[in-house]
DNA sequence: CCTAAAGTGGAAGGGGTCTTCCGCAACAGT
DNA sequence: ACTGTTGCGGAAGACCCCTTCCACTTTAGG
């Protein structure tokens, strides 16, 4: 019979990725570990040895909010009016990076062998390309308009919020408002070619989630 | 008699120069100094005592830069069609980061005590802001447009280059596309309010570049 | 040429982070 | 309560970057 768990580390290993959300979530996936076992008051050992390499405490800890995205976007791409649909989850996708710092960097890092991120990441980019059929059918939205300038929008908001600060949320909702209201079916200016999305997610960054 | 200035001291100093951009334009302003002496071909003391400080080198590297900046503002706003004047200053603001990645973070920095930079900064927005007058005065560009969208921009624009690649490039020139189209004043759908540009500037990193 | 001064490069020191190791403490099962 | 095992925490080592220091080289001027 293979003992019962540990008490105790069954409790280390959940203060550990309540710590990791909030750092990560304030400073992004790159602030040094010792800070995270510092926050979640165990020794820095007790982290690694439950989560070997930094990519698999970011994939631990952002599982859920992965799921959430998707899941979000399946919403949006069920509401009965598709362009109020798409607003809500741009501006969902936008106000990411003021939320959660750590999370709109997992959004555009491409975690390869971590499969529970990169399976909600696919699932949400397939409601979006749904989201945007729709939303082009009833009229709402330009129809050159690519499901692959998501990317593209989150690695924008991202940048405006580099410097984590109230003012710069405000400013982000005027660049959102922006970019919905460029959206638009009524702008018909064409735009410029997109870049075959191969290559758009290969220049995203990338990083090997081994998951032990 | 002061004696004449070494030749040997006064090639290495513009080596150091020649080095810095290069690889402050590749790789940003962050990248170790040792790399920049590597490639200047001269030992980190050398260029370390020419620029005791990160800023030091970043002001004389970008000077140029910088002043080419506001001289590119000033033919945009004397532009005979100002809203052509416009969207080739903004373009010409967003691809910044695709042909000067060290640039693109000094835009966004606010460099304490480096008078040249910060001179010729205050210009370029001067200009911008004239530039804007006109084009909403030709009826071009909406109204509710603010000249202190423009770090939103360059930040924006800045986040979509953090990954220095061609097929980042060309989907940038979309991000642009949208953009332009979204300043139009055929755009009437009211943004939300921007914060006092007071909070906006104050929330750009700041560097204090003690010049010697 | 010769010399004093100016300039050079590399090595050593200090701070920071990641990783490994090991003696010790706490727990589950009896 | 006792015990074998599991897990713990901090210290030590390695690495990277910046900064300081100093013996040596190169230059300008006589």
């Amino acid at each position: 019979m293979s003992r019962q768990p540990r008490a105790d580390a069954v409790r280390n290993r959940e203060r550990v990725l309540a710590a990791a959300a909030e750092v990560f979530g304030e400073a992004g996936i790159d602030v040094p570990m010792s800070e995270v076992a510092r926050r979640a008051g165990v020794g820095i050992a007790t982290l690694i040895r439950n989560f070997p390499a930094r990519a698999d405490l970011v994939e631990a800890t952002f599982g859920a909010a992965m799921t959430d995205y998707a899941d979000t976007a399946t919403r949006a791409a069920a509401d009965s009016d598709p362009w109020a649909g798409f607003c809500g989850f741009i501006g969902y996708v936008c106000r990411i990076p003021q939320r959660d710092r750590g999370f709109a960097q997992v959004l555009t890092t491409m975690f390869t062998g971590a499969e529970l991120l990169e399976a909600q990441r696919q699932r949400g980019l397939r409601e979006f390309i749904r989201l945007v059929r729709r939303a082009k059918a009833a009229g709402a939205l330009r129809a050159d308009f690519s499901p692959h300038d998501l990317p593209l929008i989150l690695l924008a908001t991202g940048g405006v919020m580099r410097t984590q600060s109230p003012a710069l949320a405000t400013a982000q909702d005027r660049l959102i408002g922006y970019l919905l209201q460029a959206c638009a079916a009524s702008n018909t200016t064409p735009l410029p070619g997109a870049p075959p999305p191969r290559d758009l997610y290969a220049a995203l960054e990338f990083r090997r989630g081994g998951q032990s």
